[in-house]
DNA sequence: GCCGTTTTCGGCCCGACTGTTTTCAGTCG
């Protein structure tokens, strides 16, 4: 799947002709092109196969060609061209927050640079003060800018992101002329992983509420302070940013600040044609004589209502068609919280986990689920203590002792049973047959080629008793990429096997992601969500990270595992025992 | 460079904050 690479490709192209002065809408239709190819929910090979690249929106005959060309010879001529004819420095300054184009080429200019090594020497023997436009203060900036570069790398987890913002929300509740306070952004929209944290706040007194934020204990560095936006660095490291609006704008401003920014663009592009405007400040009706009237901007469904559209839930707000969904009456009944029955993945002290049985038991009740899986490892794994056949039949036993002492809850009786290298699974049929529910994954040989992989996933998804295939890729966000694996043909396979496919909700993994949930979905597999979690205690509240990534995958209840009761659950999944 | 209920040319999302300026360009989201 090439459509990454194509996406940074255009985004390169709009770089250097950004910084040669080229005409904007040029320049922006690149960047419309990158986005609308990385957010593709197919491999952009097929599409082009099929000869439909220019039904893509943004995709015009030129960039088009360009697509074929990268293709066809793995590289695009008009970007070599361009990049012949720029130094390497320019593109590394424009990631330097602060440095724009038109920055990039006078310090290029002036100061003959080669790094940003260069550049850094620059600023500390002062040699920028003194440019045109630029002093003291433009140099410590820059200086700022290149530590941060070298601090701070990539993006945030949601799983580290979403408790801090939760923390600072608190602190800022909690002022008395605080009315309204609300996460936006890409926190809001849940995806997994957080360039910086936005919050949006209504009050009397926006200036007060700034002040107070952005001398929070979690504040390390203040980068902006106006009197309705602070900006701030925290302790971590991690960008909060704050907007204090009027209440007459808190829908409009929400609506803004949660983006993203392409389904904004959208939505400011439908205003247009019905002769309104929409900002931050609400959704404006112009008069014949040329004023200006706010007719909707106090809750964002006003601000959808008045647009023509039913509401749009954040985390699918990511131009992939939620739109047009909105507008035909099709937008999915996503799946929620209060929808989950029980956690589908979770370990106990008899393999690797921290908790008796006993305690999965109240912990599981006690979050108000109806069930919960006992799902440890199986013996080849030895470094998780994997149970071996004998174990698992002793650990049985004890599920149906604790069982029999509650009622409204239910241990289900489950295994994480490894698939070894051929694609056989570690635990014999037999005992496989005496489990509610057997969930199988990769935990070695991650390292096979594609075709080989592909296979031995398939392989396991062909035993009669496999329920559920977890974390499918194995990746680990910002420290292990996905392992070679046909996703395609693994999820074909699970529709034929009548497998389902897991979202595996700790926040390091959400894997399988959104976008890949979304089409297993399609393709008609179920979806199980698990936390995975070895400690209830601290991970059972992962959950919600799954249900969000099953959001932003266009999931309705019916279509996850364990939003059925247990009866359902165990009928369901036994009808392929049946069926092979 | 793309696009069309403004349709093959002439538009293209919009405003806050900063740092340098005396009225604004650059950057960011």
């Amino acid at each position: 799947m090439k459509n990454k690479e194509i996406a940074s490709r255009f985004n390169e192209i709009a770089d250097i002709l950004e910084l040669r002065g080229e005409n904007r809408f040029r320049i922006n239709a690149y960047r419309r092109g990158a986005r609308s190819v990385e957010s593709l929910q197919r491999p952009i090979e097929e599409i082009a196969a099929e000869g439909a690249l220019g039904d893509i929106p943004g995709i015009g005959k030129d960039l088009e060609a360009k697509i074929d060309e990268y293709l066809e010879v793995g590289s695009i001529s008009f970007l070599e061209e361009l990049r012949d004819e720029t130094h390497q420095v320019l593109l590394d300054m424009l990631r330097i927050p602060g440095i724009g184009p038109k920055t990039a080429v006078l310090l290029y200019e002036e100061l003959k640079l080669e790094s940003l090594a260069d550049l850094k020497r620059a600023a500390l023997d002062h040699r920028i003060q003194g440019l045109p436009k630029m002093k003291a203060k433009t140099e410590e900036n820059i200086l700022k800018g290149i530590e941060f570069l070298e601090r701070a790398q990539g993006r945030t987890p949601i799983g580290e992101a979403y408790p801090l913002a939760e923390r600072i929300i608190s602190a800022l509740d909690e002022l008395p002329h605080v009315t309204k306070i609300s996460p936006a952004g890409s926190l809001r929209r849940f995806r997994e992983t957080i360039g910086d944290i936005d919050i949006l706040a209504t009050s009397r007194k926006p200036g007060d509420v700034i002040e107070h934020f952005t001398h929070l204990d979690v504040v390390e560095r203040v980068l902006a302070e106006g009197k309705t936006k602070g900006s701030v660095i925290t302790t971590e490291g991690i960008q909060v940013d704050l907007r204090v609006v009027a209440e007459a704008s808190y829908g409009a401003a929400l609506n803004y600040f949660t983006g993203s920014k392409e389904h904004n663009i959208r939505l400011r592009e439908i205003a247009i044609k019905k002769k309104m405007k929409l900002n931050e400040y609400g959704l404006f009706k112009k008069s014949r004589k040329g004023a200006e009237k706010r007719i909707a901007g106090k809750t964002e469904e006003e601000v959808y209502k008045t647009l023509g559209f039913p509401y749009i839930p954040p985390e699918i707000r990511e131009d992939t068609g939620e739109i047009e969904a909105a507008r035909e009456g099709t937008l999915p009944d996503l799946v929620e919280m209060k929808d989950i029955r029980g956690d589908l993945h979770f370990h106990s002290n008899w393999s690797d986990g921290t908790s008796s049985l006993t305690e999965l038991a109240v912990a599981g009740k006690a979050a108000g689920y109806r069930y919960l899986i006992v799902s440890d490892h199986s013996k080849s794994l030895h470094i998780a203590h994997g149970l071996s056949e004998d174990r698992l039949r002793e650990q049985m036993d004890e599920i149906d002792r604790i069982n029999k002492r509650l009622s409204g809850f239910k241990l289900l009786k489950g295994s994480e049973v490894d698939i070894l290298p051929d694609g056989s699974l570690d635990l014999s049929d037999d005992v496989l047959e005496q489990l509610d529910i057997v969930i199988v994954a990769i935990h070695s040989q991650f390292k096979m080629k594609r075709d080989a992989m592909t296979a031995r996933v398939i392989t396991a998804l062909q035993n009669p008793y496999a329920n559920i295939l977890a974390h499918p890729t194995g990746r680990l966000l910002g420290s292990r990429d996905a392992y070679e694996i046909d996703m395609s043909a693994v999820i074909d396979a699970a529709a034929e096997t009548d497998t389902a496919i897991e979202i595996n909700a700790h926040p390091m993994r959400l894997d399988l992601n959104a976008a890949t949930a979304r089409m297993t979905a399609e393709a008609g597999v179920m979806i199980s969500i698990g936390t995975d979690a070895h400690n209830p205690a601290l991970e059972m509240r992962y959950m919600r990270y799954g249900v969000y990534t099953a959001r932003r995958g266009w999931l309705s209840k019916e279509q996850i595992l364990n939003t059925k009761t247990v009866t359902q659950l165990l009928r369901s999944l036994h009808h392929k025992r049946k069926q092979m």
